[in-house]
DNA sequence: AACAAAGACAACCGCGAGTTC
DNA sequence: GGAACTCGCGGTTGTCTTTGT
């Protein structure tokens, strides 16, 4: 059997694309009534015209009633920097220590802020010291970061973490940020109100 | 006000590992 | 033992929003 039918179905029926408010809802009340199980009979036991893949992911990442919403307070920038220095890439494994926060969460982060930042350390960094340092100023560690940054030896991450540590003695309250600031989110916490209320 | 570019986030894809039969 | 199947991970792409001109 083809591994990729399971993933990949040329059923016109599979939906893909983003889910709508409806989906969600079949979603968390299927679970919620039955809980999580094999993720490709889920999806048909519950009427959806989606992959497993694509229940569990959307459960995983969105869904689910812990997953935290919102902005990246600082404590937790740095944390995730200090495990990316350790481990690398590994997006579940530093997710693990974040309670609440998704590893494509996390993932995302990294990638739209924390790289912009170092290419721009980077660049400064090549910048001034490119007559000494040549070979280290052209690495390719910002396009792949795949190693852990223990492996490299650019400065760059040294200044990466004084901005961060800066502000923490103004982390905001997590609540707060998570609910408040995010206006363009429905908020899951309904959704979970809701099913508490209705007795499911 | 309209358009383009950049940023941020959600979702998909391919692959490898683990499990079941 | 190995084929079939599922799960989870990391990389990448698509889409929507925000910002700048």
């Amino acid at each position: 059997m083809d591994k990729k039918q399971c993933n990949t179905s040329q059923d016109p029926e599979v939906r893909k694309g983003p889910w709508t408010m409806e989906e969600d809802l079949i979603l968390i009340n299927y679970i919620s009534n039955h809980g999580e199980g094999v993720w490709n009979s889920l999806a048909k036991a519950a009427g959806l015209k989606r992959t497993g893949k694509s229940c569990r992911l959307r459960w995983l990442n969105y869904l689910r009633p812990d997953v935290r919403r919102g902005n990246i307070t600082a404590e937790e920038q740095l944390l995730i920097m200090e495990l990316h220095a350790k481990w690398g890439n590994r997006w579940s494994k530093i997710a693990k220590q974040l309670p609440g926060r998704t590893d494509n969460e996390i993932k995302n982060f990294w990638r739209t802020r924390i790289q912009k930042h170092i290419k721009q350390a980077d660049q400064q960094q090549s910048n001034s010291n490119s007559e000494i340092n040549d070979h280290q100023a052209s690495t390719s560690q910002v396009s792949t970061m795949a190693e852990p940054m223990e492996t490299y030896s650019s400065p760059c991450y040294q200044g990466m973490l004084e901005p961060f540590s800066t502000q923490l003695p103004n982390i905001p309250d997590q609540s707060s940020c998570c609910t408040n600031d995010n206006n363009n989110y429905w908020s899951m916490e309904d959704f979970w109100s809701m099913q508490l209320l209705n007795g499911d």
